[in-house]
DNA sequence: ATAGCTGCAAATGCTTTGCAAGGCC
DNA sequence: GGCCTTGCAAAGCATTTGCAGCTAT
């Protein structure tokens, strides 16, 4: 399931995100179908790799930019580097940690019951649930 | 539920804590019977509030110390600050996004099922869940 | 005496921001 | 033309580290 500048064109523009030249090149890397977790630093190789001049501000704006508009979900599994994953669907995560690597958890393969009382005028926002290996 | 000295000089014994003044200082802070998810400017607040005279280093030095002895539990709920938990049972916890504010989620409120299969050659460490709020 | 702490300041690492130049509708 | 984006460099923060002096055994 390749997706083809169009493809992309149609991802952000569901998102109201105006498709510039950046925008299009790092959603290119990133959305090609298969689910990723990526550093910032991932992307600047993986673009540097593909011969896409950009800067690190830029890589910043951008994955900021993507997590904000609901394109990515931003994981934070240690203080220092933050992932962007591109799997929106409700999962949970492995995390090696020897590795600093994510992994996802398959769907239902794991479940959470009995959720508790909330606080008063409350709602989940998320629910993220780290396996540390 | 109060601890004095004694009880601070054993529970640094207990894990091989050499107890030093320092030491014995933040453990006494920390270790009065409640349940605290403190940041490293939390425990300077306190310290300062007391006219326990350290500095920054040592705080971080004495945290750390405590978490890999196993006295205190590191919790990363976003990248920048580390939150150190008090609480050592196994429990989860309820992230107030807006505030920066951790509080438990009371054990047994909430439980998980079906624990996905794990890579082979790996053992689990923790499960972390965290509720955003 | 000696091994280990403490604390200052400098360094590190990730991330954000200020701002000038460039691109796009 | 005017607004948004890009990218460089500088700034910001939390945290770590180097190291000299101190402490306690």
């Amino acid at each position: 399931m390749e997706h083809d500048s169009r493809d992309i064109r149609r991802l952000l523009g569901r998102h109201e995100i105006r498709p510039t030249k950046i925008r299009m090149a790092i959603a290119g890397l990133l959305f090609d179908g298969l689910d990723k977790h990526v550093t910032v630093d991932d992307v600047i190789a993986l673009a540097r790799a593909r011969d896409i001049k950009t800067s690190v501000a830029s890589v910043y704006n951008t994955l900021n930019y993507f997590a904000a508009a609901g394109l990515l979900r931003r994981v934070t599994v240690e203080q220092g580097r933050a992932f962007f994953d591109t799997n929106l669907s409700a999962h949970h995560h492995f995390y090696f940690e020897d590795e600093g690597r994510l992994e996802d958890i398959p769907a239902g393969a794991l479940q959470i019951s009995g959720l508790p009382k909330l606080p008063k005028g409350r709602e989940i926002k998320s629910v993220d649930v780290t396996i540390r290996l």
